[in-house]
This record gives structure tokens, C-alpha cells and sequence, in this order.
DNA sequence: CTGAAAGCGCTTACAG
DNA sequence: CTGAAAGCGCTTACAG
């Protein structure tokens, strides 16, 4: 019943040694073909499942990548993308033999600079950090020496391989696609002095607008937040432009409503592209375009960064830029068209 | 630089035998308190990781286990449900010294009848499988020898052990809360012979139906999907009853746009509550009355008889039916009050 | 092509 | 209270 099956038993079954068994099992050199098949066969109908704890014990390795999620991002509005994200790291580590085992990071543990327990417990090789923690918890998480990437976030300093979404030239295509539809008139919604990826995001923008000798007009930039990241009600500008750019999908829902309330309509008086491909893109009615982050490359990036990490080439590579791609919905006017 | 220090490590600074060292990093008996205090401070120290694989090793268990979820229920609307169970999952599992691996299970996979690999590897001392599998699937899961669970759907043949929502409990309650707030023309909102989970909480409505000697009508029953399951535009009844109970909150969204494009004001004119408390309870506008599905409670059931079940206790419960709670927003008026 | 020996880092009886 | 020995299941040199 109890299917302990090991090699040593299939061994004694056929009369050879486990070295025999181990090196046939893996198909290593050194075991003639017939033999070969014969004990795999003998291993299959034995009900032999292969103990990888034994090989981490022998190589001191555990095959276990830990993926931290900071609470906050566990649920709300990002929940998806997390969640998305670990699926595709779930499943890029299987496919080079490891396994991801996660690990929300409660606020408290955060505070209190508690490091994940499956590092105490030498569970895992590495840590993929999947989410911003905070300035404290990451210090004291780079005084462990253990392979780590940070994944959709970085650190200033640096100093640990990050892999981010490329803000800025995310909201560059996205300007150049509302250009090429022939608008000129582009304002920009978004509190410049908020976060680091509103920034991007406008001088994305900004670029595109220079690039097409269009000038950057302060009254159409529409705030959407307060210093601490509120969202706030919008409040239009005097002279609508033909199109607006949001930092995200959120606001540019909230843009939406606030032109329809106002009898304008989207996007026949006046287009609206957003940012993230979030839920808000499709609740939207006309729904958005805008530009849909590449999770999946983003986390074939961070997988195969920490592979060669946990095999011995430990060099630091710093941010790796991802693009994402632009989604093409119902929220913009080709003036071409006319 | 490598962290590899060992118990030996730490025998060999002080003289003593790596026992010893074992048994006084783990807490256990024939250590003085001075030794043991002294051995963990060296510990730390030397920054001294605990291996965990070798106590599996010797064990012959990885404290790792198996979480299944199904491809199509890794997007879309069930996406939130199951990454919050799972996120409770992990949680709990971690705080009885266990870890989840998660693995997703494709549609290609599933039709070959392929097992995970952490099956096949020996990672993992059992499964959860989160989220109803395919028939011949479920065969072939249920003929190897390993401890398991389900979440969320059950076997008919009930000789594994599930744990699953109360729907008929829950659209019970939720039917009596309307009728204490004055109701007694209740329609319902459902294909009848769609699926069990529909029918479970269709027949928890009648069942308080028949308790406050309310007669079914046939009349206010509505069709919400076709014999595939998908959704349909639903036929308002000629004669409005006071309340309608959904089978889900999708439908109840759907169910109040069709009310108010035809005039009608909710919950003013009619009240309605739906069920799962999902994305769609929130978005809707009032908000749904719903009932929420006790996840973390299903999930505590499920590690704690996972749990149990790894350490030899494996015997069959059968069916855990875990009941939800009513959320109480905006959907549904108060007759008495007139 | 095949196998004896050693070892990965710990724990569990058992002996002192 | 402390420790020598054996063993968990595999793999890696090395010898034949």
C-alpha cells in the first residue's frame, strides 16, 4: 500500500546496485539501452516515485523559489494582475524544474521586519518579491544573502536585479497612436508630483507630443489626485482637447463619466485613452484603449533571471524594462476619417 | 559568504555533538537551559539556516502540498474567489509548518489525464484541489494513493473528502430576510436544470417559501441562461412581485439594468439579492444584497482535515457544507416600514 | 557497462 | 545531561 517505493528496491527486484537505477532513471551514460528500458519499465509498474528530497539534500538544493506578495496587493483593484503574475511564475519555474511557494506579507511582518519563515527553514533558493515593500523591509531584506528579483517594482539604489513595465514608453506609443488618428490637441490626466510611474507616464506622453512639434498646453493637464494619492472629482478645462491621455484606467473611467455627465460624449466629442488594461478598461461604456502591461514577459524575464541566480551566476543586471501593449478599444476618434 | 553552516558547524565551535545541537535548537529534552541558551545564541549568531530537507528526508514527508486549480477557473470572474482561497490556503497551511505549491491545471493536461508533476517529483504529501475537475479527471486523481481534498465542488460518489458552500442554507436565509422585511411575492431568478449549485439554492428559496406558507408561482420564475449555461436576456413577468432572488450576483446586475431600462426603480419598486458577493454585487447600481461565501472558513475546513490526513488519520468525512453570510447593502426595501 | 563507498544534514532510538 | 551510530534516498566521483 504505501508506495515507498525506492531504488534500491527496484535494484534488489532485478539484481543490479541503485547506482544502476539512479543513472537509468535519468538517463544518464553508463547503463546499456535494454537495461535501460527494462528498468524503467520495472520502476513504472512498481508505482516508483521519484524522492526529490533526496537530490536537494545531496546538491543543498531545495528547488523552491519563495514569492513574496505584499498583502495590499492581495486584494482590490491589483489583485488581478498579482494574481495573474503568479500564475505565469507558477508555471515558467515548473517548467525549469522549480516550484514557486508564495507567501503574502502581512503589514505586521512587514513592520516588524519579519522575514518569510520558509527562509528560516531553508525552504527555497530564492525570493521573487512580487509588489513595493517598504523602505525598511527591503534593507533588511537585502541584508540576506539569497538570490532575489524584484518583479513590477525597484529599488533606487540598484543593486538587485528589478524588472519593471516601461511607463514611459508605454504612454509614448499610446500618444503616437492617438496622433496618427489625427489628433493635435492631447491633454493629460494625471498629478505629476505623485508617484514615480505618473511621471513616466507624462514624460512618455511629453515625448511624443515634442516629437510631433506639438506643444505641451498646461491647461488641458487635469489633476486626479491629492499629495496623498487620493483620487479626486476632475475638473475640465475650459477648452476641451480633442483627446485625453490617463495615467490610468481608473481615472480615464472617471474622465468618461465626468464629459458624459457633462453632455459630452466619448468619443465623438472627445477621446480618452487609459493605462494597466485593469478592469476599469472594460466596465467603461464605450470601453478604453489602452495599453495592456505584458505580465507574461515581464515574468519570463524575472524567472529566467532567477534560474541563473540560483545556479551560480550571481551578477546584477539592474532594471530590465518591459513594453506593453497597446489595446485597442472603442474610446478613440479617428479625425482622419472626416 | 555561504550560508552553509551547519549543526555540525556549531558542534565543532563548542565542543559538544551535533544531538546536542539538535535537540537544542529544537526545543527538546536533555539539554541544560544554560547549553541551550548558549547554542541558540551561537546559532544566530553564525547565522545558522535550519535545513528542512533533510528532517523530510529522514521523515519521508516534504510538508509541501499540492493546490489544483483548473485553468478556467484561473481568469475572469471566478479569479478573485480562488485567489482569495488560495491566499487563505497558503496562510493557513504555513501556520501548521506547511507549504502550498499551486499548479495550475490546463485544459491539456486535464483531457490527458496528466498528473501534476510535483506528483510524479514527490513533492508534495497531498493535494487540494481547488475548483471542480473533469469526470475521467477525477478518476484517475482518486486512483493514486495520496492523501486529498476538494474545494469547492464535490464527487457524487462522495468517497473523498469536500468541502463546498451551503447554496441551499444560503439562498434560504437569504429569502427569510426578505420576507422579515415585509416581501411575500418573491420571484426567482435561475435555470432550474442548469446546475446543482443553481438548484441547491433554488430549492433553499422554496424551502422558505414553504415555511412562512408562501405558494410557489410558476409565474415569476425567470430563465437566466440556456440549456449550455449561457446567459440570456432575461423576460420580466407581467405582474411584478416585490422581490426577486438571483442565483448569482451576475444575474441580479443583469436583473436590475432590465428592471430600470424599463422603468422600473430598485429597490423603490422591487428589491433584489443576488449571491457570491462577487465583483458584480459592488459595480451594481444599488448595491446587491448578496450572501458572501465563507472562503476562509472552507479554507480552515479543508487544511485542517488536509492536515490530519498527512499524519495518518485517513478517514472520510465526506461532504463539509459550510454556510455563507448575508451581506446586508443597498438592493432590497423594507416593506414593514410603510 | 556496472557497482562499492561516501556524503548531503538532520533525527531517532539507544547507551552511557 | 550528553553522544556514537544508523539511516532517510539519492548522486557523485572513482574503481573495476
Amino acid at each position: 500500500m504505501k508506495s515507498n517505493v525506492t531504488m534500491k528496491d527496484i535494484a534488489n527486484k532485478i539484481g543490479v546496485s541503485s547506482v544502476t537505477i539512479s543513472k537509468a532513471l535519468n538517463d544518464k551514460e553508463g547503463v546499456s539501452e535494454e537495461l535501460k528500458e527494462k528498468i524503467k519499465q520495472l520502476a513504472d509498474e512498481m508505482g516508483y516515485r521519484y524522492n526529490s528530497m533526496a537530490r536537494s539534500m545531496k546538491e543543498g538544493k531545495t528547488y523552491n523559489i519563495g514569492i513574496v506578495i505584499p498583502e495590499r496587493f492581495s486584494g482590490g483593484i491589483s489583485q488581478s494582475f498579482y494574481f495573474e503574475a503568479y500564475q505565469y511564475l507558477s508555471a515558467k519555474l515548473e517548467a525549469h524544474g522549480y516550484y514557486g511557494i508564495m507567501n503574502v506579507l502581512t503589514g505586521v511582518d512587514e513592520e516588524a521586519l519579519n522575514l518569510p519563515r520558509v527562509y528560516k527553514e531553508g525552504k527555497v533558493d530564492g525570493f521573487i518579491f512580487l509588489g513595493q515593500i517598504n523602505q525598511n523591509y527591503l534593507n533588511r531584506v537585502k541584508s540576506i544573502n539569497i538570490p532575489m528579483v524584484f518583479l513590477d517594482f525597484y529599488d533606487e539604489h540598484d543593486d538587485i536585479d528589478a524588472i519593471i513595465t516601461d511607463n514611459f514608453y508605454g504612454a509614448y506609443d499610446l500618444t503616437n497612436h492617438l496622433i496618427h488618428n489625427g489628433h493635435s490637441e492631447i491633454g493629460f490626466v494625471g498629478n505629476l508630483y505623485s508617484t514615480s510611474s505618473i511621471q513616466d507616464r507624462f514624460l512618455g506622453y511629453y515625448k511624443s507630443l515634442l516629437e510631433h512639434n506639438i506643444e505641451l498646453d498646461q491647461a488641458i493637464l487635469i489633476n486626479d489626485r491629492d499629495s496623498k494619492g487620493i483620487l479626486m472629482p476632475l475638473t475640465l478645462p475650459k477648452r476641451l482637447p480633442t483627446a485625453f491621455v490617463c495615467n490610468c484606467d481608473q481615472v480615464a473611467n472617471s474622465l468618461v463619466k465626468t464629459l458624459q455627465e457633462q453632455g459630452y460624449s466619448v468619443p465623438q466629442d472627445c477621446s480618452v485613452v487609459g493605462f494597466d488594461n485593469d478592469i476599469y478598461a472594460t466596465i467603461t461604456d464605450p470601453q478604453l484603449t489602452t495599453v495592456a502591461i505584458d505580465i507574461e514577459n515581464m515574468v519570463n524575464h524575472a524567472v529566467r533571471l532567477m534560474i541563473k541566480k540560483v545556479n551560480g551566476q550571481n551578477k546584477v543586471i539592474g532594471r530590465t524594462l518591459v513594453k506593453g501593449k497597446i489595446v485597442k478599444r472603442d474610446s478613440v476618434k479617428n479625425l482622419q476619417k472626416l
